[in-house]
DNA sequence: TATGCATATACAAATAGTTGCATATAGGAT
DNA sequence: ATCCTATATGCAACTATTTGTATATGCATA
């Protein structure tokens, strides 16, 4: 339900195409609310119907024409109500607290293996987070507020796979002695 | 996807109607995998096709009749086969990081508002969590192993919730200084 | 030479999830 | 009297999301 505002703000930053907006998903918005490209040329057919977006069709020689998107005053006001009206925090939805669960079900070296799978993907991603914030963010106070804001989002994912990795620990700790009681 | 999974699991440990099933989830599995009635009503039709789970419909004068679910050898097997097999992390997708994202297109006290009423939520959950500890967990070593593995998903919310509102004070700290700042 | 990737858009089908309504009764609160 | 809650199930319509496929080209890689 808040795809259309991820890209009208999107689009409000710099207008593009639906291509260079999924790509750009990828490193940025998508962080906090992904989409497939499927899913943005959809939603940005829709948003022009209901005259949020305009676009320009560009023809290239040899090339499907670009459809550079922009956003309206119309886009733009709703844009802003939009932002200024309580969203919902969102529900956790995780399938390996349903396997955790069910624990009991399984020998705890399943889940011990299943629990580091993800550790690692987990220390991927936050090992990501803190190369962009080297990068980008290391004096964060020098920076204009529209980096700042962004930076605060940055340190959200930080924050979040600190703790995951926290917990995992300690549910590592739980399964090895699970394990080995087993036995 | 994985509510199929999710009503196997409350299933197996107790058999019950769907609206049973509904209740529990708003205090066990729903805290990590939210269902509506509906939805619950209609998987575990669906489930009972597919003979994951089969029904005996017991007669109540002047009430509606009872439709008693168990889980059948059949949805025993695969149930287990999912618990062994690999499940994704799940995508982060919150609307308040997209509106932090653009957080310099709004007077920042409207965000500020904002940040703090999802920190009155968010203690709430956590304190709710706290109490749960405290009333069932409180000497977690001595409980038997199917409650410990409950327990530590309870770890779970807790420490995801301690982090996010550790988050939200830095965030409140920068949030204040672009309020006092642009004033 | 074949495979895959980048560019650029889109339809179609299926699954998942939400919202609203409908039925039927009984007890408690206003 | 009226409204709300609990019990118990379900249909219908809609929105959101995923998955698969199609088109068309050029470049790089194996």
């Amino acid at each position: 339900m808040s795809l259309r505002h991820a890209l009208l703000v999107s689009l409000s930053r710099k207008q593009g195409t639906g291509y260079e907006i999924a790509n750009e998903f990828d490193r940025g918005l998508g962080y906090f609310w992904p989409a497939s490209h499927q899913q943005i040329y959809q939603e940005l057919g829709k948003m022009a119907v209901e005259r949020l977006v305009a676009f320009t069709r560009r023809q290239q020689p040899d090339k499907p024409p670009k459809k550079i998107y922009r956003v309206t005053g119309n886009g733009r006001k709703s844009l802003i109500a939009w932002l200024a009206t309580p969203v919902d925090m969102p529900a956790v939805k995780d399938p390996l607290l349903i396997k955790l669960f069910a624990g009991d079900l399984i020998p705890a070296q399943t889940l011990l293996d299943e629990i580091d799978r993800h550790n690692a993907i987990n220390a991927e991603i936050l090992s990501r987070y803190r190369s962009i914030e080297k990068q980008y963010f290391d004096n964060p106070d020098a920076l204009p507020a529209t980096s700042q804001f962004i930076y605060m989002t940055l340190l959200r994912g930080i924050t979040a796979r600190k703790a995951w990795r926290a917990w995992a620990l300690r549910v590592r700790r739980f399964l090895e002695n699970q394990a080995h009681n087993a036995s």
